[in-house]
DNA sequence: CTTGACTCTGGACTATAGTCAAGGGTCTAT
DNA sequence: ATAGACCCTTGACTATAGTCCAGAGTCAAG
């Protein structure tokens, strides 16, 4: 299989392909004669890994640490398991970090909406009462 | 005001400082005969307001739009409070986005948990039952 | 045989928000 | 006068996950 029919395949770019293989996510393929990449199935199980994994929100690095480890299948516990409640609690933590800037926002928005109350939390100086045009 | 001064009355790095005005989010100060920037008291505002809006979420991107708009403070309205709205979308979009992430892991760990049961949303072979080392 | 589609490599580029370093000039205190 | 702290500019580098390009070689169909 050449990357071109590989990387349609799968929906992904052959550059992503070859870049992947660059970070050592994917083995280097065979090659034929004139140098092309001429892929077996094995690879095709892979790749699909890859996109389960960073649809789970693990980043190339992370993936490849799991794939180093043998693992194959986002179905395969041990390694993956505990990778994946290390980036629950860091998922976690962003999700509360966005929670609380939110807030933030929501309020500001508040404030601001009717009649332009000036927010308590600001640092506008009193001076500077310039109400913008 | 040497750059110094400044960077240390505010917590900020000098390199972010010259960051900034590279960035076109604060104006270029005077310098004296030698050449060192000097700062006027105003540009502390500006920068109180460049922290306030990175706290809230926005880029300094975004801020430099804000301040081009002739924005000084975060209490400020109009432009800040339409940022600020589109961002809680955003924002929304990615929280909400974050939390299905969250699900999605956290079936898995609970999945894989106790025993290895194969989730049953994964790509995994059957005929590949080398269940890891 | 030629055209168009495909592939190869290497390197540059994207966005974000700065940080770090080299190599030089300047300011302040002793 | 000189040491040490400060400042200047320019350019490279960080991480992420690729994308895009040039210039060249290759493959299949007509």
């Amino acid at each position: 299989m050449t990357i071109g029919r590989l990387a349609s395949a799968l929906g992904v770019s052959i550059d992503a392909i070859r870049f992947y293989e660059r970070q050592g996510l994917i083995a280097p393929p065979r090659r034929n004669f004139s140098g092309y990449r001429n892929y077996s199935e094995d690879v095709i199980d892979r790749l699909h890994f890859i996109g389960d994994a960073k649809r789970l929100g693990f980043t190339l690095k992370e993936i490849k640490e799991l794939l180093s480890q043998g693992v194959k299948s986002t179905a395969e516990c041990g390694p993956v398991t505990r990778k994946a409640e290390t980036k629950l609690a860091e998922m976690n933590e962003e999700i509360a970090r966005l929670q609380r800037l939110r807030m933030r926002l929501r309020k500001m928005v508040e404030a601001c909406g009717g009649q332009c109350v000036p927010m308590q939390a600001s640092r506008a100086r009193k001076k500077e009462s310039s109400w913008k045009s």
